[in-house]
DNA sequence: GTCTATAATGGGATAGAC
DNA sequence: GTCTATCCCATTATAGAC
């Protein structure tokens, strides 16, 4: 694999783990197999490869969140598969979301980080928006309120379920803290 | 002031803006106004630092939550005032709860601090599964299902709407991710 | 592209005078 | 209890050979 990638793989390991002031240059060498100098000549600075980590894998969310909106089915599924990449983002319980691990040492970051982060955050409360609005009117979501309230709710709930899941290194404490939640989405339908 | 109340208070503020990696005792030295080296004349080491932030915070946060128990109030104004605490300790979208600041960073916390931590997430979910246990007797929370769940749900959701609060560096935003919950509690009788 | 070598800075921590 | 002075280490980052 490209040196480059390894670097951002292994980055993004170490972040969503222990945070951005958590990694260091020397870590990612022992783990890739360089020396951290030549860490240098892919990514200058240590603000340069957050940069880039954060906005692949904003990219890469955004990816997943635009295939689940074209699918053709309800809110409720919608929502079911936008609980699970946040379940699968918890690998078991031993990391959390890349945007979450950034949020904490927030005061570290870039500005251009930052405005990454920001913008993640407004197009996941857009996108759960839409889907709520959505539900409303196909009705399948119980107790559809106030759509925003509902989408900054959602979003608050899968962040904070992660720390707690996290927290325990126990992924079964993600499905019990979002239990209710998936309680109030219509069951799957057997096509 | 006590100079080491006064030192605790500025690595409390510190740690709940920067996590656990985000101060140092330069800072507070600057803060407090003595050199760095009188600091481990109060705490030989970081950790003890840490580790007496954490016990007061989780004290001081036990005390509060016991206060609210013991209040003659039912189950959904025992929420209300629950909910408020975690609005207060935003201190308007700048600072988190120092658990949830320190949740980010864990893996460079030491075992005795971790756990704090685990005993205070602990404490706070049995906290919340007596309230709503009460809450459903008394019936003043609508749709109160597993109690566990319940408990795991609203921890998830305070620490949630905290980040995403503190991100945007806005209050209201708390607000808005909290309301479908506030709504669920009947309102405050006026005695 | 990767290496060795080396800044330059800042971190936590200690010794010993006052 | 606080100070100065110092140590050791890890960090990010750079220069220049290969």
């Amino acid at each position: 694999m490209d040196t480059r990638t390894a670097l951002l793989d292994s980055a993004e390991r170490a972040a969503r783990q222990r945070g951005y002031d958590g990694f260091s240059y020397a870590n990612l060498a022992r783990d890739v197999g360089i020396r951290k100098a030549s860490i240098h000549h892919h990514f200058p600075t240590k603000a340069d490869l957050a940069l880039e980590l954060v906005e692949r894998y904003a990219a890469t969310f955004a990816d997943a969140l635009a295939d689940i909106a074209e699918r053709p089915s309800n809110g409720a599924e919608k929502l079911r598969a936008y609980l699970g990449l946040y379940r699968d983002a918890l690998a078991g319980g031993t990391q959390l979301c890349l945007c979450v691990a950034f949020s904490a040492g927030r005061e570290s970051l870039s500005p251009p980080v930052l405005a990454v982060l920001n913008r993640f955050h407004a197009d996941s409360i857009a996108w759960l928006e839409h889907v709520f609005a959505s539900a409303k009117v196909d009705r399948s979501v119980s107790g559809v309120g106030d759509i925003g309230a509902e989408a900054r709710a959602t979003l608050a709930l899968m962040e904070g379920a992660q720390l707690i899941a996290r927290g325990a290194a126990d992924l079964d404490q993600f499905n019990r803290a979002t239990a209710a939640f998936a309680a109030r989405l219509s069951p799957a339908s057997r096509h």
